[in-house]
DNA sequence: GATGAATGAGCTTTCATTCAT
DNA sequence: GATGAATGAAAGCTCATTCAT
């Protein structure tokens, strides 16, 4: 999926009934450390000294377990893909009323989306992208197009229980995350403010599903 | 408007007729050489040496304009800012299809914000604003803030106008750019792809604009 | 013989009938390992991770055999004395033909150490005289004067029997070794090419005999 | 004549009038600060830190010069080949007595390669050999085969005007040349001891000559 | 005995910044 | 005003060595 190296200098692992052995702890110490660094100041701005102390390992065990700054960068990276995909909820395909499930995930989304955690996540890689453009694409893959791929999913079904009217699933479904996302995320990449009160996120959601459904409502029931 | 130093050091302006004094060659050399190398390599990524290089101009030079490599940046980003908000056209009240304005207006736009160059300059800016926080703010305003407020206030005189039903102009404004945007932008933030084929481009908008169109016009014709 | 620390950390060889231990093979592997990599990098361009690598050991066991890399380098050293003297061979006492036997030993001398592999040692040896003296003298005891030490003692029996007139034997020996070694040692020594081809090793080996000969050849027959 | 880069990251030298300027004098500190640690290291034995605090610059300042520790050893083994160069002294084309011309010049060039730091020098450039062919290709072009090559032509005149006999003047010049070095160079680069006294020097070069003179002394007198 | 994870000092090199000219 | 030589702190990374298993 990625043009980078997948953990390739991390100590040969031997996955005895997963059995925490004491590298495992190390290599989740590494990681949160880096998570925390890499985080705060971009790649360029981490030096693997904070990322050495914050993590309470010394500096050489950073290179036993990764090659290089960049090969921890990419692991922590890829490790940040995965919690992102996981937390992309279900649909709740059996529930009738599509503007409920439609609230209720864009409320779930932005919740996630707007944690100060995920805001420096999409600021580091979206700068490390002019750098690693490996890095960029599988982020991108593994977030916003995936989600966009479940939604379009869910869309499609709906289509054919006759409970919407799109021609173009694909499209509807970036139409609808951008309009939820894209005025509390542009003001919180740009550090304007704090996390946006719940009800400020949930009025914008409940005005993008208006919106939403407003123009892909089926209309020949009436 | 921002909490920045504002060209602090730079030689005292004494602006006698116009005529380009040296230091006004030599400031401009300097930012210059700064915009390519900060929105190449990011903040942390750019030396001074770099920046001198592609300037031509000497080290030293750089400190007699800037106070330090901070200053140097800020002063970069608010130009960036200036023209930035110089691109954003007006748009023509007296063109009654208000369809037509904004399909205009939306092609220019994404013209513009997809610019290699401006790209660049999202993501140097994001990343900048995590460790300068002035600087993302003064960036929001003069750029996505300032052209929602200049979208909403065309609203707001075709609601007046009776060309447009809302209520809310300020929100349809944000639904408006975000739904034109979000795809490429984020696209080319995480580096998918080249810029996208201008048709690509104008069916965006064009269904944006339909989207738009279909909750926003006024439904007394019924 | 030298001032420096012998083997001190190696195991307790019980020397059990000669059988091949795991511990002989263990120092067998790690020698030969340190061989390749001292000898292509010199002492301080090895690290003891490659010599691990390359012996197929862990680098805790580099250090069950031997305190320190110096005492590793040192085993080695004292290990290629070993095997350099052994390379001398003897002289034929009873063939009649001075000149001939000079010129077998001169050519036999040659071909030992104009190997790549003795020139590394050669190279690795002398540099790391400045470092650890002891080495330098072992080896040079070892090598070069035991060397003119059998070569005076061969002279010394052919002036007994009237084959050589020399009066001088110890500096008749060096003055032979140089005369052949010297212009291929240097030129190898300092990178300068590939071992010259057998022929050119024989026309100098057959130059210094003559010359010799011209030298010490009995007068009075005549 | 070599491949390496010649002095490539120096400030750019523009020569006036020999005048010292500073940077003229740092160059010299710096370089004299290398030949110190360097010759007493060898190449990866030294490091930048020793080279900058010997040479009273800062560690900085080594970069502004020289564009990395391999470009600054490079620089370095350069001057000394120039130094050793103009060592090789002229030989005395009028002195009929060759002999005495021999003894000379031999007890010259002795005195001048068992000096401690020439040593010094043979044992770094023969160990960096390993790693930068084109040094040692250069010292030993400028070195051994430069004097031997001097040597060479003064035996051709000698030979043209009836004061030699030599059928091959090369060969003669390295006979020539290693009988006199050999043993005190070779005790000395494997650090058997300190200087020899002058005698012993002298004697080995009075032998060297005697040898010589036997071989090539016209034998047209009787 | 053998391992390899862990260390921290030290390596080469870069960088933002200063200052005499 | 403009320069570029000089700096020292800090960067990424390596290494000889130790120690629990």
């Amino acid at each position: 999926m990625s043009d980078t190296a997948d953990f390739a200098s991390a100590p040969a692992e031997t996955d005895r009934a997963g059995s925490a052995r004491p590298s495992d702890e190390k290599m989740r110490q590494i990681l949160e450390g880096a998570r925390r660094v890499f985080l705060a100041d971009g790649f360029d701005g981490a030096s693997m000294n904070d990322v050495a102390r914050v993590a309470g390992v010394s500096k050489g065990t950073l290179y036993v377990y990764f090659q290089s700054k960049q090969a921890l960068f990419e692991a922590l990276i890829k490790e940040e893909h995965r919690r992102t995909a996981e937390r992309l909820s279900m649909f709740d395909e059996a529930e009738p009323d599509v503007a409920l499930v439609l609230k209720r995930f864009g409320n779930a989304l932005m919740n996630f989306m707007l944690m100060p955690e995920h805001i420096a996540l999409v600021r580091t890689v979206s700068a490390a992208a002019a750098k690693f453009p490996g890095i960029g694409r599988a982020f991108f893959e593994a977030g916003p197009q995936y989600g966009a791929d479940r939604l379009a999913a869910y869309f499609a079904h709906q289509v054919e229980a006759g409970a919407l009217a799109i021609d173009d699933v694909n499209l509807a479904a970036y139409q609808f995350l951008e309009s939820i996302q894209g005025f509390h995320l542009k003001r919180m990449l740009f550090c304007i403010c704090e996390p946006p009160p719940p009800q400020a996120v949930e009025r914008a959601v409940a005005r993008a599903v208006e919106m939403f459904m407003a123009v892909y409502r089926p209309k020949q029931l009436s």
